[in-house]
DNA sequence: AATTCGACTTAGCATTCGTCAG
DNA sequence: CTGACGAATGCTAAGTCGAATT
């Protein structure tokens, strides 16, 4: 058969370059701007301008926001004063230099209407809409890199808007430019149809660089970082660093596990202690006086804290890695912490389930086991803003569920007395109608019930992270398939993409703290198993 | 030695989608 | 069938890390 090997089944390069071959159409510049209508009216001192495109446009940007929070900050508005001048006509900036003299409250009425239209669009519109999306998709969102066909992640250049930093950000308000074209550098190998800039355009170059993944960069006006187009999560690049990244963690894990501080010791001071049994189970011991700084940052990580931006400067990072990486090729801080988590969750696993349970009850085990890993690994998060009042409602939902149970609970009582002393045919599905009711309304409240526990439990947990980005998704696919739990149930659509490569490739006894594999083994023998081939790929 | 840079990687907010009760 | 709500997805700011530069 003609099948080909996905890319975790082939050998790895070996010389540094990330392809050979890379054809792509290059990225998808913003729409045009498409002014207001006439009657749609800015004012200033109450006198109507008719301003010029550009003007307009980012008139268009501010009074979007006028209703936002951050319209009502003085950094963001003063910033924007000074950028939209800056895209004036003479004659705008002569007349337009105090923000409180403009009323943006006609076009912001255009746009709410506009949004309001979007949302009541027929269907056919809808589906118009949806098959132009996917046509882009088709044309734009994909690349050929080395004979596959991959998605990009992001094909989109970005549109031009106001610069919205996170928390008190000194550059809020400002106008992030649009980008044309001439703002583009292209990269693609040689021997590929270059992607077209739009008619009579150019891009500001086109290269040839294997050495990067990326298909295309600008530069963004506001920060002056470098923006890149890069291939999506379920991509061979994006996917081989993850399974590296794994694999590295693996494989100084006994080192890691074993690891042990003293502040004195023999004399010395902040001593760390190695005592592992390594490979053929021989005993490695050694005794090494460090750093103080290095000592307290490997007591921080021991002890499993995030490092919160006060505790630990950039500096300091720099330094322990460093340390870190004379002990070990590839070992950095991020690896330690992949480790633990990685190793928590199977710990957690082997602890929590039970395999007589149903599947529903392994789930919920399995969730547990994440959430153990989350707690111990401190992957935190603040309470979301509305956790309060979204559990207030669910609590208020609970109860008003639970009183109709109760309720319903009576009448049921009832009806089966009346059904059974001799009562009717009608009375008698009367009260199985109601027992059946009474039995939904009971499994809705029990659900809701956990729903609640869930909530309250993941109130300052965040999963999601954790478990894309930390947890090695061998662990998760080798329990789904020991215990007989669809991988469905574990992993969402979006997250079993990312992680096909696991699902093909770790087996039920996969084991992360066990002798790493050969990772350029090449695995020949899936040739049968058609299943779990995506849509991607598919070049010859 | 410190800072900046380049290339990613991760995170968090915003929007859209899908589901499910009413 | 509708609309509310939570989950999924999209978007892009921010963080990381090794290398280059000052």
């Amino acid at each position: 058969m003609g099948k080909h090997l996905a890319w975790w089944e082939e050998n790895k390069r070996d010389d540094g370059l990330k392809w050979t071959f890379l054809e792509h159409k290059g990225p998808l510049m913003a729409p045009a701007y498409v002014r207001v209508p006439h009657n749609v009216k800015f004012t200033y001192e109450g006198k109507h301008m008719v301003l010029s495109d550009e003007t307009e446009e980012v008139a268009g940007f501010y009074a979007r926001m006028i209703e936002h929070d951050y319209c009502t900050k003085k950094v963001f508005n003063s910033n924007f004063l000074k950028d939209w001048r800056r895209v004036m006509n003479s004659k705008e900036k002569e007349i337009i230099n105090d923000l409180s003299k403009c009323d943006f409250r006609q076009m912001h009425a255009f746009f709410v209407q506009q949004n309001e239209d979007r949302k009541n669009r027929t269907k056919e519109e809808k589906k118009a809409l949806k098959e132009e999306n996917e046509r882009l998709i088709a044309e734009y969102g994909w690349c050929n890199i080395d004979g596959h066909k991959q998605r990009i992640g992001n094909f989109k250049i970005e549109p031009p808007g106001l610069f919205r930093g996170r928390g008190e950000h000194p550059k809020q308000g400002m106008l992030k430019k649009r980008i044309g074209p001439e703002d583009v550098i292209i990269n693609c190998s040689k021997d590929s149809a270059c992607p077209k800039p739009p008619e009579g355009r150019r891009w500001k170059e086109v290269r040839a660089d294997a050495a990067v993944t990326w298909l295309a960069c600008w530069v963004e006006n506001v920060q002056g970082q470098t923006k890149y187009v890069m291939l999506n999560a379920a991509s061979k690049l994006k996917g081989e660093k993850d399974w590296q990244k794994y694999e590295t963690a693996r494989s100084c894990t006994n080192r890691v596990e074993h690891i042990t501080l003293h502040d004195q010791k023999d004399g010395k001071e902040h001593v760390v202690v190695f005592d592992f049994l390594g490979k053929d189970s021989i005993r490695y011991y050694n005794e090494v006086s460090v750093e103080k700084k290095v000592f307290k940052n490997l007591q921080l990580f021991k002890e499993n804290k995030e490092e919160g931006n006060d505790l630990f400067d950039r500096l300091n990072t720099q330094i322990l890695n460093k340390h870190l990486n004379e002990l070990m090729d590839g070992l950095t801080a991020k690896v330690f912490r992949t480790y633990n988590a990685s190793a928590t969750l199977q710990q957690q696993l082997e602890l929590l389930t039970d395999p007589d349970a149903p599947v529903s009850a392994k789930i919920l085990q399995y969730n547990r086991a994440n959430r153990a890993v989350a707690v111990l690994c401190n992957h935190q998060r603040a309470a979301p803003k509305s956790f309060d009042k979204s559990m207030e409602n669910l609590q208020k939902k609970i109860a008003d569920k639970r009183e109709l149970v109760e309720e319903t609970e009576r009448e049921c009582k009832q009806l089966k007395k009346a059904a059974k002393s001799g009562g009717s045919q009608k009375e008698k599905i009367n009260y199985e109608k109601k027992k059946k009711s009474l039995e939904r309304l009971s499994e809705q409240l029990e659900k809701l019930e956990h729903s609640a526990t869930d909530k309250e439990e993941n109130k300052t947990i965040a999963l999601g992270t954790s478990k894309l980005n930390y947890l090695d998704p061998r662990i998760s696919v080798a329990w789904s398939k020991k215990y007989n739990v669809p991988i469905e149930k574990v992993y969402n659509k979006t997250q079993r993409q990312k992680f096909q490569w696991a699902i093909d490739m770790a087996t039920a006894d996969y084991n992360f703290l066990g002798e790493p594999m050969n990772i350029t083994k090449n695995s020949s023998d899936g040739e049968g198993e058609g299943e779990g081939e995506g849509e991607e790929d598919e070049y010859e």
